[in-house]
DNA sequence: ACTATAAAGGTATTAGAGTACCTAAATAGA
DNA sequence: TCTATTTAGGTACTCTAATACCTTTATAGT
């Protein structure tokens, strides 16, 4: 149980991705790519479907398919990719999802929100091509 | 979608034990605190079953009955609180729960590690009794 | 053209958090 | 002692992320 924490889907986002641009410009396979990274290739295949249609990277159907880093996307960054996956981050919302607080004044003063502007600050300057 | 969050639950017991403090010695029923919070009576009283068996408070059956903090609660620190209705936090691991990676070098660096103990400290050092 | 391969995408199952409901046990007050 | 109230605790429902399965579509190689 971690205080900070990301999904699945995220997970294998970044490392594929990172794969990918290490592997350019070879076309990895689903399979290929999940078996590298331990994770399920049906999971994987769900979050390609969306890097996809977000332009990150290109599908190329049938035998030696698979997918390729398009040609900007080396300067994506885990923030983009991030909010693909998850939806739109909330840099200043309330830590417990509350739109609305029984008390006046937050118990956490704005610790956690400057602390969770640091994690944005880290996702929005790391980028695939420092992984080159 | 916020990158730190935390659980219902947790909201329930921290705001909670606080407004225990603040109403001290006096004896708050669950249906007054869930009125209060604006949160589900089940959940809440589910949540003070654990806080009951903590010994963080103690809980009294029947008319006007309900709970009162202990003796030594208001030195309880958040992360105390955190641990029983959360379980015991981790704050060296992996923020996406992995026990083994496929990368030889974590794409993060030891920055999320550093962030998570800093979370870690903040709700360390924060106890009940700082709303007094 | 045919066939095997691999992504697209719809649907269904699983696991966990949150929620709701119901009965039992305790207790204050009449 | 009786009654109404409130917590204890079991069970079951709901919702969502993650996972799995299956059919369709595209494409490389023969």
């Amino acid at each position: 149980m971690s205080l900070i924490n990301f999904s699945e889907g995220f997970f294998i986002a970044v490392h594929s991705l990172i794969l990918l641009e290490k592997h350019k410009p070879e076309r990895l396979s689903a399979k290929f790519l999940a078996q590298e990274l331990h994770s399920s290739q049906a999971h994987l295949s769900k979050v390609f479907q969306k890097l996809t249609k977000a332009g990150v990277v290109t599908s190329v159907r049938g035998p030696a398919g698979g997918f390729v880093l398009n040609k900007d996307s080396e300067e994506i960054t885990f923030l983009d990719i991030y909010e693909i996956v998850e939806g739109r981050v909330n840099i200043s919302g309330c830590v417990f999802g509350k739109s609305y607080c029984a008390f006046t004044t937050c118990i956490f003063g704005n610790e956690l929100n400057k602390l969770t502007k640091e994690v944005y600050d880290k996702l929005n300057s790391t980028k695939i091509s420092d992984f080159r």
